[in-house]
DNA sequence: TTTGCGACGTTACACTATAACATCGCTTCC
DNA sequence: GGAAGCGATGTTATAGTGTAACGTCGCAAA
C-alpha cells in the first residue's frame, strides 16, 4: 500500500495533465481509512457511489449515479443512492454543489474545513479550495449583525484557465 | 408620492419591530421605476409575483406562488410564475436562494452587487448583504487558479439574533 | 433463540423546473 | 385596413430532483 498522497494541490482543470485513476484510487483509499477510523461501515454500495462520484472532477447528479449504478446490474431505486450520498455527506466524503444539484468527491477528507468551489460552466469540472479567509471574513460579518453560522455554501462559477483558452 | 427609502440598512430579523407592508410598497415602487428606465414591461402578473415574494422576508417557493396567485382566482400553470421569476432576476429584482430552491426579494435592485445571504434555519428569514469584500478575496483566489469568476453563490445558514435567543 | 439494529429494497409520491406549442393583443409597415 | 412580427401568457405534457413509509434481511449481542 503505497502512502496517501494528500490532494490538496491538485488542479482538475489541468484536463489531461494527471492520471486520474490515482486520485479515484486515493480518494477510496482514503475514506477507507477515514471510516475504519469512525467506526462506520464503508459498505459496498457506498463505496461504489464514492468511486462513481470520483469518476471525474464533474459533480454529478443523483440520477447520473443511479444510471451508472443500473449498468452494474443493480438497477437500484432512487432511496439507496440518496442514503449512500447522505452517508458520504456525514461522513465528510463528498460535498454537494447546491447551485448544481450535485455531488463532487471531497479533496480534503477527514480535515474539519469549510470550502469554495470553483465551477466551470464549459468543461463542468469543479475544484474544491480551502475557504478558511474567506469564512473569517464572513464570519465576522455575520457576528456584527447577531448571526451565528452554521454552514456556508460558497460556489463560484465561471471559466477555468483551460476553456478560456490561456 | 413619498420619497423612496433606500433598503440597504433594514433588518428583516428584527421580527415584528418594523412595518412590512413599507418593504413591500417601496419594493414595488422601486421595480416600477427600474422597468421604466430599463424600458421594459412590469406586467400584471409579473408585479403580483413581485409583490408576493415580498410578503415576507422568507425566500418563498415557486410553487408557494403558484398557490398564492390561486387564491386570486388566477390557477396559473408552472411556467407562468416562472417566467415572471425568470423577468424578475433578469431585472435584478428578486434573487434565487439556491440552497432553498427559493426566491426572495432584492434589496438593491438597480445597484450592481453581488450579494451574501444570511438565512435563519429558525425562522427562515433571509437577509441580503453586500459582498463587495468577500468578492474581492474570491475574485482574487479566483485568478490565482486562472479562474474567471462569472457568478457567485454566497449563502449562510444558521440562527439569527432574535431566534438564538439573544 | 430471541431481540435489536443498521443497511438496503420497494413502492409511492412530493416537489422543482422546463419543453413545446397555442393563443392573444399590440405595434409596425406596406 | 390588412398582414406580419413579436412579446406575453395559456396549456399540456413531461423531465429532473428528492423523500416518506414500510418491508426484508443479516448480523451481533443478550
Amino acid at each position: 500500500m503505497h502512502s496517501f498522497q494528500p490532494l490538496s494541490e491538485h488542479d482538475p482543470f489541468a484536463c489531461s495533465a494527471h492520471d486520474h485513476r490515482r486520485c479515484q484510487h486515493d480518494a477510496l483509499a482514503a475514506a477507507e481509512d477515514a471510516c475504519r477510523r469512525e467506526g462506520v461501515r464503508l459498505t459496498p454500495i457506498r463505496k461504489r457511489v464514492l468511486e462513481l462520484v470520483w469518476a471525474s472532477h464533474q459533480p454529478v447528479g443523483a440520477y447520473a449515479l443511479l444510471e451508472q449504478l443500473a449498468v452494474d446490474g443493480h438497477r437500484p431505486a432512487p432511496p439507496t443512492v440518496y442514503r449512500a450520498l447522505e452517508f458520504l455527506l456525514e461522513q465528510g466524503l463528498v460535498h454537494r454543489i447546491d447551485s448544481l444539484n450535485a455531488f463532487v468527491g471531497c479533496t480534503h477528507p477527514g480535515e474539519r474545513h469549510r470550502s469554495l468551489f470553483l465551477i466551470c460552466r464549459a468543461c463542468g469540472r469543479a475544484q474544491e479550495l480551502a475557504a478558511a479567509p474567506i469564512e473569517q471574513v464572513i464570519t465576522t460579518e455575520a457576528q456584527r449583525h447577531g448571526f451565528a453560522l452554521e454552514k456556508l455554501t460558497l460556489e463560484a462559477v465561471g471559466l477555468c484557465h483551460s476553456c478560456s483558452g490561456s
